[in-house]
DNA sequence: TGGCGAAATAGTAAGTGTTCTCATTTGTCA
DNA sequence: TGACAAATGAGAACACTTACTATTTCGCCA
């Protein structure tokens, strides 16, 4: 399940601290983790990796194309695995829980709407503030 | 032109510095602002404003609902005026220039799609990252 | 119109999130 | 296995933003 062959393909030796995150990625239960998220975990489970080393393997598995990044509001830049295709979040502002979705008529529209402008459209983030307004949040503890 | 009225409706008292920056916002060419643009654009006009005021006032403004303030790639907030209808962005990745558009169908799409997920939509981004095709990039200043 | 109290400001210190530096360690490949 | 390049860890440095506090300004009312 878990195929370092990833990080040669990208031309990243496989460490051990780079093994590490990407696991960490294909098996939390939680998609969308910030730089500290991954170090808090990797502490927890007894793994000592550096806050330095963390950012820096963050950034390049997103240049690797293996983690994609986002910028939710905060400030803070979340990172989820990219294997998955291309889908956009609903991000609730309440409990801060992330929902995925993908409409292909919403993308195809983008399309149309940049080519008329003359962009060659390279990636988009479409992000959706919204609150649940199920009874209860059913999601309840962001940080 | 000026309108200081809005300061007085939203709460605010109508002080120097916030006049000045509402102003600058509303002459300003580029409608895309962050802190430090203002900053150094009411320096540059000779009017003495601190930093620490004009992170201060730009905050108050977006709670008041006068600006919006959006999170594109590189981690600082930028800023514009909220007055005209809702709208999208792409954004060129060569030059850093922003363009705007509304797409009726895009919105729709998304109140849909959030519904059918039981969420109430707050507000959304949608953000486009692409580089202009024409023969050379036409704005040539990011920083 | 002048003066008072509340609110806002300027300057600077402090806080976050992130990147850099460099000595030490690790991985790769002959 | 050994050597060298590349990666790591710890903490310093950085960039953007917010907090603190003494001083100034605004708005109100006599």
């Amino acid at each position: 399940m878990n195929q370092p062959k990833h990080l040669k393909d990208a031309g990243l030796k496989s460490t051990l601290p780079r093994l590490k995150v990407l696991s960490l990625f294909e098996n939390s239960k939680e998609r969308h983790l910030n730089a500290e998220d991954v170090y808090k975990m990797l502490l927890a489970s007894g793994d000592d990796v550096g806050l330095a080393t963390v950012y820096r393997v963050l950034t390049q598995f997103e240049q690797a194309g293996l983690l994609m990044r986002h910028h939710f509001e905060g400030g803070k830049s979340v990172f989820e695995l990219k294997e998955s295709g291309h889908h956009d979040h609903i991000v609730c502002m309440q409990c801060g829980h992330v929902e995925e979705f993908f409409d292909a008529s919403i993308e195809a529209r983008q399309k149309k709407v940049a080519a008329e402008r003359g962009f060659t459209i390279h990636e988009h983030t479409l992000y959706i503030y919204a609150d649940c307004i199920k009874p209860r949040c059913p999601h309840k503890n962001p940080t």
